[in-house]
This record gives structure tokens, C-alpha cells and sequence, in this order.
RNA sequence: GGCCCGUUCGUCUAGGGGUUAGGACGCAAGGUUUUCAUCCUUGAAACAGGGGUUCGAUUCCCCUACGGGCUACCA
């Protein structure tokens, strides 16, 4: 290998929202620039007009913002290669097309559409297989078969000519995977793909692809899966193009598995699943469908990183949470595995439970002081952090503090039938209200103080311990579950403590 | 159909010619706790099948099956 600076890009196609498959791909070809102090660029290939998404590039730039994941060069950041957007180098396509005709490696291709399909659908009939390259060409419309004058005249006349790719005739084509070791592949089962359209002035993905590599000095190109049949093809334009010294490496990563079934992870088993396949929420601009993201779904960014990190890759330790300076260490090609993964919701919620965990009290509270203001709710900070560090063990997103604290900040409205039935007897009332009088007596409402004061009255009464403290919590919370009760009374103080078992008293009938 | 890639617990994976095949998620049981959660302990759970090679194969090779991808003037 030569001692280049590693440059590596992600390109992705603004045809709708970028799929969390997409963002891996991202994010592996990131960790690998920065752990060789490489540069990582972002180019957007709209070379197809027809499947432009309006806002899709827009989606993915917030993405990354979102992630923390940060272009060297590119769309919006710009750079000595630019332009980074396809559709803004239209220009410079052509003549790399047309030295590969004069290098006799391409060919003018005058074949419309209809004549195509005829003959795809006639092999079929036949149970032929249709490769257009040297088994049929010679019987195509080409600048290889007709005469020069004729071609000109179609040349000049015509606005639907496509410039071939001239694959060659029975040829090993062998090429080194960094994922996957060394493959070899006969030519004659690949076609003479089009690299460039007159009907639109653009090229084809391959060749603005390859040009595009070449000309922003891109060094290691890691694509998933999909792109693996494609790889000869792509070796071979290297060849013809006399780029062969500069010709980046290749890593094919495999692609994500629906959690159940068969087949790749698509939007469906999100919405049927209950899991965000995006990173962002998104709207159809033609449907107005909209699709859940991670980011709206609760997910932080680390762990949602996390999480795609290790579908695939893992450093062959039993570590599964990482920073992204340790994934950046830590990160290598070579640890990638070659089969598809099954995205598992599951863990991806472990995951994002193990970041919550790991925040302080007052980054939650923070994060969670919005949704109080949402529900008119005004606490300080101090308040609200020491609510956080209380329920942070039994939550895996934000969005479920409300849900688990609320009574930290109002009395409950109602009361879990379930508890009232299992704890609330005929006798509960009349110790509910010694209770009253108990906490009544306590001047210093400590958490230590109430703690050992009803604890004295509970053994000096011999009562059974279980039903006093569920009574008691189901008064102030509504609920059987929740930290200690004496911490939650320390925080709500007294009176609403005395309140509350008071309203519990009268609306709770036996 | 053709071409290519893949296959270790349900899932993500470690490992690798001789191992009690390891970990994580999830699941189950127990412990701790006033409850829930956390936490701790324990458990069930895998080398797709068939042929080789070998003293020995889950590991290497071949075949089959299964899964995935590609097969456009899409990317």
C-alpha cells in the first residue's frame, strides 16, 4: 500500500430519506478516515433526475449533524474537488466517456428502449440469458456494427445514443475485497453497461463513480453490499482508464436483515415492528407518510452509533460500549463480517438504556425540563436532576420520565386498580390516617427522619410491613412501583405528603 | 433463470484442526428491595446437511440446502 493520505466518501443518492443501513456505511467509512488521519468527503450522486426526492439531501446533512459525524469535504462544506454534487459536474463526464471510445473500450450504443425490452423479453420466452455484451452485440445497433457515415448521421440526429462500456471477451477478472478476500469473475457473465445517456447529458452511476473516485483522490471505497457485482466492472474501468496505480481498495459491507423474516431491513418492518428504520423522522413530501427516526424515537446519538457500530463489526473483545474516540481506535476492516445482520429492536434499546445510565443527573434534567415547560410544569433544576437521578435506573428514553415522575410534580389523578385491590383492605384507612398523625409529628421531613419514625410505628405495631408501605405509596404515587417512598416524601414535602394520604383516604372506597 | 456473496445459541457475535464452543440482548429461576427497576447468582439455548482431507473437523476442500444481493439508458 502506498503511503497516500486515506481519503474515503460517502455518496449516497437523494431518492428519499437515508436509512440507518446508510448511516453504518457512513459511519464505518468515517471511523476508518480518522483512524488513519484521513479525510472523509460527502458527494451526492443525483445523476437520476427522475428519482430526485425533494429534501432528501437536506435529511441526510441534518442527519450527520444529528450523529456528530463531520465531513472533511463536500456538499456544504466544499473543497479542492469541488463541486460534490453530480448533477453539478455534468460537464466533465462526457470526455472521460469518449477517451474510453477512443480507446476503443466503448462504444456508441443506438438501441431504444422498445428494441431492448423486445429482445430481453424474447430470450426469456426462449429461456435464453440476455447479456448484452460480446455474445450479442455485434448484433446490436452499435458504432461497432454500422458504418462510420451512418453513425455520425445517428450521432447528429438522433438525441437517445448511449455510449457501452465494451466488456471484454472470456476474461478472469480477479480483485481483492478487503472484507472478503479475492474474487474472480468470467466477463462473459457481465454486460456492456451504459456509462453515459444523450437523452439526459448525464452519466451513469458507474462512470461518475469512478471518475469521481479518481478525481477527488479517493483512496479506500467501503459501499455495501450491493455494489459487490458491480466491483469487476468497476476494476476494469480503472484499467481502461489507465488508472490502474491509483486505484482505491474495496470493502463490501453486508447488508441489514429484517429482525424477523426474509430479507433486507426495509421501511415496512419499522412501522410493522414498532422501531425507526431512519435516523430522522421523516415526512413524504408525496405521500405527507410519516416515518419514525431514532432521534424523535428518544435515541441519543452515541447510542444510536453504538448500536450500528457493532452490527458487523465488533473489536473481538467482550467491550460493547464505546466512545467515539474508542471506535475510532479501535475500529478495523478487517474485523467486519461477511454475513448480513438481523437488526434486533431489542438490543437497540439496551443500548440507549446503558447511555442513560451513564449521564449525570443534570444533563438529564436538561433534557427533560422541556417536556415538563410542554406540561406547564416549572421546577428548578436542582429539583428536577435529583427527580432524574431517582427513576434514571427504570428508563430507556426521555420520552419515558413523564410517565415514571410525574408524581414528583402533581398528585396522582387516579389509582391503579390492580394495587388498590392487592393492598388496600378494610383497615387501611384507619392506619393511613395514623400515619397522618405520624409524619405529622416529624419536624424535619429528612428522608433518614420520616424513614426511621414510620419504620418505629410499623414494628411497634407489629403490622405487616408490605401492605402499610403499598398502601402508602399508592397514595402518593397512584402506583406499586417507584424508588424509596421515603425519598419521595423528603422531595414532595410535607404537607403535600400529608395532602395526598388525606385525599387517598377520601376517594379510595374499601 | 443466470451471476456473485454468505451460513456458530431465537438475535448480534467470539473462537478456531484436539475447547466444558465464550460474551451480549432477550427468556426462565433465585437473591437483594416496602414496590418496580437497577444490581448479583444460576439456568435453558448454537457450529445447516452430506461427502472428502486428517489420528482427529464445528474449524480446511467439494456438493447440496437455505438465506441475501445483483441481473435498468436506478443508485
Amino acid at each position: 500500500m502506498s503511503k497516500k493520505k486515506v481519503r474515503v466518501r460517502f455518496a449516497p443518492s437523494p431518492t428519499g430519506p437515508l436509512h440507518m443501513g446508510g448511516v453504518r456505511t457512513a459511519l464505518f467509512n468515517y471511523l476508518f478516515a480518522k483512524q488513519h488521519g484521513g479525510d472523509f468527503i460527502l458527494r451526492i450522486e443525483d445523476t437520476d433526475s427522475a428519482r430526485f426526492v425533494h429534501g432528501a439531501e437536506e435529511y441526510i446533512t441534518e442527519t450527520f449533524n444529528w450523529c456528530g459525524i463531520k465531513f472533511d469535504e463536500g456538499v456544504g462544506i466544499g473543497g479542492k474537488h469541488a463541486p460534490y454534487r453530480q448533477s453539478e459536474r455534468k460537464s466533465i463526464y462526457l470526455k472521460y466517456a469518449e477517451q474510453l471510445i477512443e480507446s476503443s473500450n466503448a462504444y456508441y450504443a443506438f438501441d431504444t428502449a422498445e428494441e431492448l425490452d423486445a429482445a430481453r423479453k424474447q430470450y426469456e420466452e426462449e429461456g435464453k440469458t440476455f447479456i448484452y455484451n460480446s455474445s450479442l452485440r455485434s448484433r446490436m445497433k452499435t458504432s461497432l456494427t454500422l458504418p462510420d457515415n451512418e453513425v455520425r448521421q445517428l450521432l447528429d440526429k438522433t438525441g437517445n445514443w448511449v455510449i457501452r462500456f465494451k466488456m471484454p471477451e472470456n476474461e478472469l477478472v480477479k480483485i481483492t475485497d478487503i472484507i472478503r478476500g479475492e474474487l474472480v469473475v468470467n466477463t462473459n457473465t457481465l454486460d456492456d453497461k451504459v456509462l453515459w445517456k444523450k437523452a439526459d447529458e448525464l452519466p451513469t452511476y458507474h462512470l461518475a463513480n469512478i471518475v469521481d473516485d479518481h478525481l477527488m483522490e479517493i483512496t479506500h471505497v467501503i459501499r455495501g453490499e450491493e455494489w459487490l457485482p458491480s466491483l469487476p466492472l468497476h476494476a476494469l474501468l480503472y484499467r481502461a482508464f489507465g488508472w490502474d496505480d491509483t486505484r482505491p481498495e474495496f470493502a463490501h459491507l453486508s447488508l441489514l436483515l429484517k429482525p424477523d423474516g426474509k430479507g433486507k431491513l426495509s421501511k415496512r418492518d419499522g412501522d410493522r415492528l414498532g422501531f425507526p428504520v431512519y435516523p430522522l423522522e421523516w415526512k413524504s413530501p408525496e405521500t405527507s407518510e410519516v416515518s419514525r427516526g431514532y432521534r424523535e424515537d428518544g435515541y441519543f446519538p452515541e447510542a444510536f452509533l453504538n448500536l450500528l457500530a457493532l452490527l458487523g463489526w465488533n473489536p473481538g473483545t467482550e467491550q460493547e460500549l464505546f466512545t467515539m474516540d474508542e471506535l475510532i481506535k479501535l475500529f478495523d476492516l478487517n474485523r467486519v463480517v461477511k454475513s448480513g445482520a438481523r437488526f434486533n429492536p431489542n438490543k437497540a434499546k439496551w443500548f440507549n438504556q446503558q447511555y442513560l445510565k451513564q449521564k449525570n443527573n443534570e444533563e438529564l434534567a436538561k433534557l427533560y425540563q422541556p417536556v415538563l415547560k410542554e406540561k406547564g410544569i416549572e421546577k428548578d433544576n436542582n429539583y428536577v436532576a435529583k427527580v432524574c437521578g431517582m427513576i434514571k435506573e427504570r428508563v430507556v428514553f426521555i420520552n419515558d420520565f413523564w410517565g415514571l415522575s410525574s408524581y414528583f410534580f402533581a398528585a396522582p389523578d387516579s389509582y391503579d386498580e390492580k394495587t388498590v385491590k392487592k393492598y388496600w383492605k378494610e383497615e387501611t384507612s384507619t392506619r393511613m390516617q395514623e400515619l397522618v398523625a405520624i409524619l405529622q409529628g416529624v419536624n424535619d421531613f429528612s428522608k433518614e427522619d420520616t424513614e426511621h419514625a414510620v419504620r418505629d410505628w410499623i414494628s411497634r405495631n407489629e403490622y405487616p410491613m408490605g401492605h402499610v408501605m403499598n398502601a402508602f405509596r399508592l397514595s402518593i404515587v397512584g402506583t406499586s412501583t417507584g424508588p424509596s417512598m421515603f425519598e419521595i416524601i423528603e422531595m414532595i414535602g410535607k404537607d403535600e405528603t400529608i395532602n395526598r394520604i388525606n385525599k387517598a383516604i377520601g376517594s379510595i372506597l374499601f
